[in-house]
DNA sequence: AGTAGCACCTGATTGC
DNA sequence: TGCAATCAGGTGCTAC
């Protein structure tokens, strides 16, 4: 569920509470949540006793530097994750509660929950490796090196140092449609089914129109409308429809209230009036003004 | 090489 | 009321 907005949301609230303190305690409430790692076991012994120098993202993934900056503890929200801060006695553990871990910071403690219910998230430990266009990490990284699980991932849309000639040459090379290439996190990273939506809803685009198809201009103006959009999201810190995202605190975003296309396929375009059409395109549901977004315009 | 399809999960909602 | 089908914000692997 979380895209580029809610995970950067996530990351600016850990940043907040973590950052300086000690790995004191490990426990994984269920196996299956630490993917890479050899076992619960090797992940609690890699991370216990280091120090969380920073909280970094890159798209949707994101991670706490360890220590030198040699290992990180990556994670990734999936379709349901999420992070809860507790003070020195937390309650018991959420229904779903994956991991719990201990964290001390000038001889107090309190409690970093895992928490997600449909299980497609992630913790890890993982060896920082460089990338070709590390020049500056992600979002809230100083350093050259992203975690092994993330070098294939693309910089995203609200990444100063994004290369948008190259972006936008890849996005128009293939051929596929717009809205399968929005959500190819290898070449911008970030954009999930919502904002895919509401950035083709914004840039008047068709979401079946073949990429290869838009003109250089109307690729730009796309790019931009998702810069937009979610950064609009980030201000209103995200996008919530249930309990399923929260911040580290359990509180939900606002931006549900803006959406103009994404779950509201049926309803009148609020641009133009026309009856909003939704339908299956590449496995992923998808809104749309068939009177605003018409294939092959602009 | 690029792309489509499916697998991975749990839970809420909808329809019969 | 019960039960099955459908849907949900993501990613990675496999087979074309």
């Amino acid at each position: 569920m979380p895209e580029l907005p809610e995970v950067e949301s996530v990351r600016l609230g850990l940043a907040s509470h973590v950052l300086g303190s000690r790995i004191e305690a490990v426990e994984i409430r269920r196996d299956s949540c630490v993917r890479r790692a050899a076992s619960p076991e090797a992940f609690a012994a890699d991370v216990s006793g280091r120090t969380i120098d920073a909280a970094v993202r890159r798209g949707k993934f994101l991670w706490l530097v360890l220590d030198g900056g040699e290992l990180a503890l990556s994670a990734h929200l999936g379709m349901s994750g999420q992070f809860r801060v507790h003070g020195a006695e937390p309650p018991p553990p959420h229904r779903h509660c994956r991991a719990r871990l201990t964290l001390s910071v000038r001889g107090g403690f309190f409690s970093l929950d895992f928490i997600d219910q449909r299980t497609f998230g992630y913790l890890d430990a993982e060896p920082m490796v460089a990338t070709p266009d590390a020049v500056a990490g992600g979002l809230g990284s100083p350093l050259p090196a992203v975690p092994a699980s993330v070098a294939h991932i693309g910089r995203d849309a609200l990444d100063p140092a994004l290369r948008r000639a190259t972006v936008l040459a890849q996005w128009r090379r293939g051929t596929r449609g717009i809205k399968q290439v929005l959500l190819d996190q290898t070449l911008v990273s970030g954009i999930g089914n919502i904002y895919a939506d509401e950035a083709l809803w914004r840039a008047r685009v068709h979401p079946a129109t073949p990429a290869s198809g838009l003109s250089g201009r109307a690729a730009g103006a796309l790019l931009d409308a998702t810069r937009e959009v979610m950064g609009q999201a980030l201000a209103a810190g995200g996008t919530s429809f249930d309990a399923l995202y929260v911040n580290v605190n359990g509180e939900s975003g606002y931006f549900d209230r803006e959406l103009n296309a994404y779950g509201r396929g049926g309803e009148p375009c609020p641009r133009c009036g026309r009856r909003l059409e939704r339908a299956v395109m590449g496995g992923r549901s998808t809104h749309w003004c068939p009177r605003c977004q018409r294939a092959g315009a602009r």
